[in-house]
DNA sequence: ACCTGAACACCGTTCAAGT
DNA sequence: ACCTGAACACCGTTCAAGT
């Protein structure tokens, strides 16, 4: 089914005003990821869902990349980081944190974007640095280290959101179990440690993990603050 | 250039002995990416490489997502870890992370095929994990808390990984700058605080910003196990 | 300036035919 | 069992023609 089969076509030519914008491509990739997911995000697809060909993308677009980069700053709205202007600098890094995993786990394929994205240009991941910059600041902080901080949050984040999107029997070693005993007793006993052997064991183990990491990082950046 | 142009082109039909095997096409693989990165690594460049036809590679391989595990397993044993054996647990830590690092800062792009890989079948994954388990309960780790602490490390890891492929202006905010003073003040003074103003900055910079979670990571960790 | 429609140069993968 | 060669069903992207 093209463009033109669902209500009136359009002949070719500039139309009189334009139906296409940042904010309609960015809102329908948002739409069609919802519906069908990464794999389901194409050009074609995402150019049927504006009713338009996928050339006229283009206009506004000048590759999928940049599609990807407004997705990506859309998505950043989010993450909840309003625990800044309100809580002390440890709980308002956890509730952020949390949250910031939370939403790009969901959002996985855009986390090699990310990291090659500058920031130019992208409004609403520029809002939350000025928020969470401003808690460091207030917290204390001596301006130079926080950068570096935010960015070392970042790194354990990312790294993070994918490792929820992995499979729950990913510490399987299956046949090779016997060669390696230390590891496989440490992987069994660690999954007794979570909520039972519930079908969410996967989703609980990386809580586990994700917790134990914030945590050590929140102490060893306080520390590293105090001396 | 096909196979065939090149040496004495092979009939259809059954070799007299294989000429693939999962060795020869992850050695071809790595050679690869090697010589054209990780955008050169087609199932046609790899087949041309091997002097075979695409479709011969898949009677190995079920598919090019199988062909990027077993490179993943492979780039593993450029990790050293062997600090596990002789240093103790923080300085074996160090010297593990920062190898990790800097292997998969060239392999950026296995960085998400890691998040969705199981172990099974990843022997050299597997022979890592057993020594740097070992290293941990040598420290004194209880067994059920090793995994939660490499996984987190990993995380950390894998996503500094990512970072470190970033440009060296990815905090530039341009024109959208002086709506976000804090921050780009902030940028600014972390800047200042790499070695001068050279076209190194951006790895100074993504070294800072691990070498500044590492520690935390540790710290918060050593602190986690005299709790 | 901004749309359509047709084309281009790839991709990974499948499968019949061959030995 | 394991190769070749031809095909398939896509992909993102370009560009002339149109208004």
């Amino acid at each position: 089914m093209t463009a033109a089969a669902q209500g009136t076509p359009r002949r070719a030519g500039r139309p009189p005003r334009g139906v296409l914008s940042r904010e309609r491509i960015t809102s329908a990739a948002v739409a069609q990821i919802a519906a069908e997911g990464y794999e389901g995000l194409t050009m074609s697809a995402l150019a049927r869902r504006l009713r338009v060909a996928p050339s006229a993308v283009y206009n506004h677009a000048s590759s999928k990349q940049e599609v990807l980069r407004w997705v990506q700053d859309h998505v950043m709205t989010m993450v909840d980081f309003s625990a800044f202007a309100t809580e002390p600098w440890d709980e308002a890094v956890r509730r952020w944190a949390w949250s910031y995993r939370e939403v790009f786990a969901r959002h996985a394929p855009l986390v090699p974007v990310i990291a090659v994205m500058p920031v130019t240009d992208a409004a609403e991941t520029l809002r939350m640095y000025e928020e969470v910059t401003r808690g460091f600041l207030a917290a204390g902080w001596p301006e130079e280290r926080v950068v570096p901080a935010i960015v070392a949050l970042e790194s354990f984040i990312y790294g993070s959101a994918l490792d929820v999107s992995a499979p729950s029997n990913i510490f399987d070693s299956g046949a090779l179990g016997p060669e390696f005993p230390v590891f496989t007793s440490a992987v069994r006993s660690a999954a007794g440690e979570g909520a039972g052997d519930s079908a969410e064991g996967a989703g609980n183990a990386a809580d586990v993990a994700f917790s134990t990491g914030l945590e050590a990082l929140i102490t060893g950046l306080k520390r590293q603050l105090t001396e």
